[in-house]
DNA sequence: CTGTGGATTTGCT
DNA sequence: GCAAATCCACAGG
């Protein structure tokens, strides 16, 4: 058997499907909790589960969104918030990092969510080594943060930037392997400057993967 | 534990 | 030109 084929088979659960993501971010986010992020490499899967996600709404919304970057419409940048939903996109910030999103809505309505922090499943040892941390350092240092997730997963924009994320073919996927989230946590989003008190970042409560310092992290 | 500032690419105005 | 959905090192309490 080819190696990539066992490997697909490890992944845990099944794939989404394309109607999840087909919906407002605000529903989608609180929904994706619990979910699996898994990328598919040479070297093994890297796989977490989604704990902590903030939506951001496309501009035909009443009132738009203007921390979105969909807010000013369509550009080279963010064309794939623009197209079908379940594919990723993957944008560069503040020179050195990276942020991962879903689009989301209909085909022709922007909208995403922002992944901002994972529980690690599968493959920690290889997150460890691509946040440069020593091996069994702690799933807090390796996957809580957007640019964390993306460095621990591997996760660039000229490699990542609108795959399927709901293709069995795709190295990059979002799986559900029927794990059932407990309640659910809404706070303003983080690191914004605009639409400041919005209630879209959601998390999972008590989850120690959860973003923020330990005293804020708690609600 | 908290606060501050630097790194450094990309896309749009 | 400049702002950006961030992270990390380091200083001080």
């Amino acid at each position: 058997m080819e190696e990539s084929a066992q490997v697909r088979g490890k992944l845990p659960g099944r794939l989404l499907k394309r109607a999840f993501f087909e919906a407002s971010p605000e529903l989608v986010a609180p929904l994706l909790l619990g979910k699996v992020l898994a990328h598919i490499t040479a070297r093994g899967i890297l796989a977490g589960r989604i704990v902590e996600a903030e939506a951001y709404l496309g501009p035909h919304c009443q009132p738009p969104d203007p921390a979105a970057h969909s807010y000013r419409g369509p550009t080279p940048r963010n064309s794939v918030l623009f197209g079908r939903a379940g594919h990723a996109y993957v944008y560069s910030i503040y020179g050195r990092y990276f942020c991962m999103n879903i689009s989301c809505e209909v085909d022709g309505r922007a909208g995403c969510v922002l992944l901002r922090a994972l529980e690690p499943l599968a493959g920690a040892d290889g997150m460890a080594r691509n946040r440069g941390l020593e091996k069994g350092a702690a799933g807090r240092l390796l996957t809580s943060g957007p640019s964390r997730l993306c460095m621990a997963l591997g996760l660039t924009r000229a490699a990542h930037n609108g795959l399927d994320l709901l293709d069995a073919d795709s190295p990059l996927q979002v799986r559900d392997d029927g794990y059932a989230a407990g309640e659910i946590l809404v706070t303003p989003r983080i690191g914004i400057h605009v639409a400041v008190d919005w209630p879209m970042r959601f998390g999972l409560a008590g989850n120690g993967c959860v973003s923020g310092r330990k005293s804020l992290r708690g609600w």
